[in-house]
DNA sequence: AAAAAATGTTAATCTAGTTTAACTTTTTTA
DNA sequence: TAAAAAAGTTAAACTAGATTAACATTTTTT
């Protein structure tokens, strides 16, 4: 099973770094494949955060929840994306955030146990991490500065530009938190915006 | 004068991994020791970056300035941090941010076109800036959460309380900037923080 | 196919934070 | 040390977006 489904992995990281097949074997034997169905989540909020996943298929949230009960989604995963409380997961400490599949999800999974010993037998991940982490976090400065810059309308159309094949899976009330807006709000902006054209 | 001054860098550099000696010698001969002076540019937006900066006195701001002429602040950079526009510098395209000096500045600068080669020679180098850019990853994430779940006051008391340092040394309406509110409110809350106590 | 649950809409009222503008205090420069 | 520039304050009027609540539509379950 994780032959098959490994291979999207793989091509993947062959994007970034190029692995001999005897590196790729001992990859594939690490990590773990698992279905996850809609509803289910993959981290809780307060848990240890144990994997770092790939999605083969399927669609996640990544989202915190604040103490008036209100969800405030960060980020959505979808094909070849990762997800995981990355701060959770690096130093073992109860995570802020939760992970929840909004579709049937197949994910592949890094264990904490085993990281560690996938960068001493590949350091070839080393940099194909790096290179992966440097994506996320340049894609999360820009999203502050949206957060302040932009108004709600403008995030919104910014949104729907930039992931036109996301927000037609997703429901809208998830894209408002996603854009740190209540769904009427949402629901006034796209009736404006349908009006205007 | 690199000899000097690298010192810091090397000492920050083994909290991560360590180096051999010959590997700090070829650490130094490729990157770049440099002052600046308060209020001068070391990136400037639509240029490309050209340097990631390692901070060894000074201080920092990095902003985007929007179409209306506002800045809006993401972050602030002191002793034993990091500032450059990441995204420019790894695609070597134009930046969307300034980074300037608030105060006289002493830097250490890894080149664009030395970086491959320091990874090159020295790939432990790839583990550090993981592990360095995945602590960057996680602080902007956790900052998004925050500009969505908390009040303008709260945030202000997050700040003040995680960064007492750097709030004595920046102007009042730098902090309103990074806490993507005017400078005019942030003194309305001030006031009624002193009132409260 | 009916009922229930989840999602989306509309509109009135409210509020956190902006804008404008005049003023005070602090820092820098001549 | 005086003048100018930069930074900070206060308060009134305003607005983007939240809240509440009632209702409409779509999806899921029985």
């Amino acid at each position: 099973m994780i032959k098959e489904k490994g291979r999207a992995l793989l091509e993947y990281i062959s994007r970034y770094v190029s692995l001999t097949e005897a590196e790729e074997a001992i990859l594939l034997s690490k990590v773990t494949y698992r279905k996850y169905l809609k509803g289910q989540f993959i981290v809780q909020q307060g848990d240890v955060c144990k994997y770092e996943c790939f999605v083969i298929s399927g669609c996640t949230k990544m989202f915190h929840m604040d103490n008036e009960g209100q969800e405030h989604i960060v980020m959505f995963s979808i094909e070849d994306w990762w997800t995981a409380d990355m701060g959770s997961f690096i130093a073992q400490t109860p995570a802020d955030y939760n992970v929840q599949c909004i579709e049937n999800t197949e994910l592949i999974m890094f264990s904490y146990d085993v990281i560690e010993d996938l960068y001493a037998a590949i350091p070839k991940l080393e940099r194909f991490f790096r290179q992966i982490i440097q994506k996320a976090f340049i894609a999360s400065q820009k999203r502050i500065v949206r957060s302040f810059s932009l108004s709600a309308k403008d995030r919104y159309i910014y949104f729907r530009n930039q992931y036109p094949k996301i927000e037609q899976r997703i429901p809208q009330y998830m894209i408002a938190s996603y854009l740190g807006i209540t769904k009427e709000f949402l629901s006034k902006i796209k009736s404006e915006l349908i009006f205007e054209q």
